[in-house]
DNA sequence: AATTTTTCCAACCGCGCGCTT
DNA sequence: CAAGCGCGCGGTTGGAAAAAT
């Protein structure tokens, strides 16, 4: 599915990256960092350019990175945030914990331009799955596989469903929020979600309550781990802040 | 079964921005 | 201020896999 490997005239490789490459690269990296793309290579004995390195660590190789299988409530992001944004890929993929501007993109191109443009002429809301037991009835729950997302995004509370039967999702898994959760979340239902979808979808407005929840339920570094899988970037700079202010990670929000 | 066409994703490319000298 | 450098972004392409004929 990729260019096969080669040498250009300046005998930098490049094509399709080997399992060994991949090692390489990963190791290098978790053991250095990336101070410096351009040397980076170089130190860790690729003859491969930088910037094909950087590609590689942020598209692929980079910890909890996720490639495929996009829920529904991601692909509602995707849309919703290319209306606001346009192509600007980086600033949707930053919103998406675990995806990169690429696979963001691509996944734009490959399904849900199209998908959008199949629904034009009809409503332009994507059909929903229905979740657990509220099958064949007109409003369902719409329960987010990202238990972050249902926090910081308004990925939870009801939404008209147009059909029960039509989607061809299969990664949609469920999360019990709880009665509690989604009342505290009270994000309402989509229909009335003008407020959240004309104000300016930044990836800060997700990580300030995001991080909040971290900061107050992370106990341990283990479950920084756990949380970080889905703000892994965030998580580690909350962890320091933890050790420095543990009576701050604590409290209640 | 063989061939052609389409799909889709990894990777490349060029441009522009910000920082440093 | 200008030049050089490094990086990130968004557009585009190559080609394997899947689907269609």
């Amino acid at each position: 599915m990729t260019r096969g490997p080669y040498y250009d005239k300046n005998g930098t490789k490049r094509g399709a990256w080997s399992k060994e490459e991949d090692e390489r690269l990963r190791a290098y990296v978790e053991r250095y960092g990336h101070s410096n793309w351009r040397q980076l290579p170089k130190q860790a004995g690729l003859s491969r350019c930088g910037k094909s390195c950087r590609l590689r660590w942020l598209n692929y190789l980079r910890p909890h990175v996720k490639r495929g299988n996009y829920t529904r409530e991601e692909d509602e992001i995707i849309i919703k945030l290319h209306e606001l944004h346009g192509n600007k890929w980086s600033l949707i993929a930053g919103s998406l914990p675990g995806r990169s501007d690429n696979e963001v993109k691509n996944h734009w191109h490959s399904h849900l331009k199209k998908q959008l443009e199949n629904n034009r002429g009809g409503k332009s809301e994507l059909k929903m799955k229905p979740s657990g037991t509220c099958g064949g009835e007109t409003t369902k729950h719409f329960e987010p596989e990202n238990p972050l997302l249902g926090f910081g995004a308004a990925s939870s509370g009801n939404i008209i469903s147009e059909s029960s039967s039509s989607s061809s999702y299969n990664s949609f898994s469920t999360f019990d929020f709880g009665e509690e959760n989604v009342a505290n979340a009270a994000w309402g239902t989509f229909e009335e979600f003008g407020d959240f979808w004309t104000q300016p979808f930044v990836p800060e407005n997700i990580y300030e309550q995001d991080s909040y929840y971290i900061l107050n339920h992370a106990a341990n570094e283990a479950d920084v781990d756990v949380y970080s899988s889905y703000l892994f970037d965030n998580a580690e700079f909350l962890y320091q802040v933890m050790q420095e202010f543990p009576e701050d990670a604590t409290k209640d929000i």
